[in-house]
DNA sequence: TTTTTCGTACGAAATTTTTCCTACCTTTGA
DNA sequence: TCAAAGGTAGGAAAAATTTCGTACGAAAAA
């Protein structure tokens, strides 16, 4: 039997992230937004994933209706929590500051997300 | 014809980081470390994958004695960086403040990780 | 009522990724 | 010398993921 804490493959990502920005939503409405913002993708494709979803319980699925509605099983913050942790564990050996040296070493990341992080540490502090 | 820029599978990230960990290395070698750190996989796996990695480009083989030689093709930080910007992109919508905000609302971040990236931010202005 | 539209279910194919078997070559050491 | 150990190459299978065709039921429109 599969265990029930497994990672989201990367279409299972896309689809969660279309849950997460305009909650609840049908297999149509998922479909239509993964063809507007991602790429071409066909009806059936996107069902067949979401069926799939509802059975690994990634998402739940609300029959009451004809038009089915799916939702996330886990709140976004623990998923995407999940995920950045196995991102740090496995890139940077666990280490959070490492992770954000590189993020502002290497790139133009804006001064407004600068003072924005600064801003927040000072918080934490208190 | 398959663009050169292509994101390494999950076991290529795995070869990747021993590669990264402990420099250019061999088949046997790299296959080795699998075993102790990670999981069980035949030493034939290993091989296939660093050949096909090295057939995409994602690291170079030196043929010149028996035993290859596997190093990666691009520089730690730079792929890195690449993955780190699709995560972002991808899960915080580009965002790195929001990615550190919930690197350390959610997380037991240690206090020495805290002040060492709050030394290196105060650098960063400089 | 009849047709058209829109929904789900399901099987299967296609693709990608991962794993391993086997053949065969080179080096080493008995 | 020749067997054993250890290396590469390559095909193929297995597994995981993604895609889509098709059947069929319900609802809406004509």
């Amino acid at each position: 039997m599969k265990s029930q804490r497994m990672e989201p493959t990367k279409s299972e990502l896309e689809i969660l992230q279309v849950l997460w920005e305009h909650g609840p939503s049908t297999v149509r409405f998922v479909n239509d937004k993964l063809n507007e913002e991602k790429r071409a993708v066909q009806y059936s494709s996107t069902l067949k994933l979401m069926q799939i979803m509802a059975e690994k319980g990634i998402v739940i699925r609300d029959e009451s209706s004809m038009k089915h509605i799916y939702s996330p099983a886990e709140p976004e913050d623990k998923t995407k929590s999940a995920l950045l942790e196995r991102f740090v564990d496995s890139m940077y050996r666990g280490s959070a500051s490492s992770l954000v040296m590189q993020l502002f070493g290497n790139k133009n990341t804006s001064a407004e997300e600068l003072s924005e992080i600064k801003d927040f540490l000072k918080k934490l502090d208190q």
